[in-house]
DNA sequence: ATCAATGCAAAGATTTTGCATCTCG
DNA sequence: CGAGATGCAAAATCTTTGCATTGAT
């Protein structure tokens, strides 16, 4: 609901592609890349070109209401930033993404890395990858690893 | 020097290009994508083929050698990753790329987010973005930003 | 001598750009 | 209506793969 008001505030339009992959997103449990959403449109039925897609993550991760995942093993996968902060905790089998909160910590540490090195700091990006409680399960009743 | 003792271990070979690319990797300042890796190759004289520096990267990588950071506003980098684990601070200027040491906060924060998420966390990646010392200088020198 | 590593060429994949057309406001 | 957004096609990048040759151990 938010993103809408965010956009027309900054004079950018409420297109129906737009409206769409958002929908994709808010739908989205996983990270996805441009061409997953790209094929989920498809698959209902939305004829949106892999450029608008591209052209529209861009937009929106500007505007800092999508934000970038990279996963070491995997293409870079965008997800809603609900907090507007980048915490994110990946799956490394399922790839699902969840945000998680709480900055205090970290900014400790900033404030040390400042004192350390001098930088300005500006901005940072904090990714767990673990395993999620679902594909624990499974790997523990198959055996996995 | 000791990259050479880990991949002998390992039975990997210590062959002339993968000389090199360390070297390049050795004398960098800032993270390299493979094409800067393969053109400063160039420049020294030295006719690897890119394809060889994607296959030692990749392999380094996998061997934790080197680190892959990660840039938004760029190519991924690949820096040697000293310490093992993957804590880094980039230069949004000059993309400039330095670890940092201390694992303590973080840690702390890890197992909140386990308790909270019920995941269970492997690997991690923070990298802070910030302006270095040195581009400091220049932004005022010149009064920009 | 042997098997891994390289290099080339070619295929694949991903992302970007120019331009005419459409559409939101 | 008019600026901004889309879509297409095509170009530009970036990365991977197969295979013959070379080279490290």
């Amino acid at each position: 609901m938010d993103w809408k008001n965010t956009m027309t505030r900054l004079g950018y339009r409420i297109s129906e592609p737009r409206k769409k992959i958002m929908e994709v997103l808010e739908g989205a449990e996983v990270a996805l890349s441009p061409q997953q959403i790209h094929q989920q449109l498809e698959h209902k039925g939305f004829d949106i070109g892999l450029v608008s897609v591209y052209r529209t993550l861009d937009l929106l991760t500007s505007l800092e209401l999508v934000t970038v995942v990279y996963d070491p093993e995997r293409n870079p996968g965008y997800v809603l930033s609900s907090t507007g902060h980048h915490h994110h905790i990946i799956c490394q089998k399922c790839h699902k993404a969840m945000e998680f909160s709480g900055t205090d910590d970290i900014e400790e540490l900033i404030h040390r890395v400042e004192a350390e090195t001098s930088f300005q700091v500006r901005d940072h990006l904090l990714q767990l990858f673990g395993i999620c409680p679902e594909c624990l399960n499974t790997l523990n009743d198959r055996g996995d690893k």
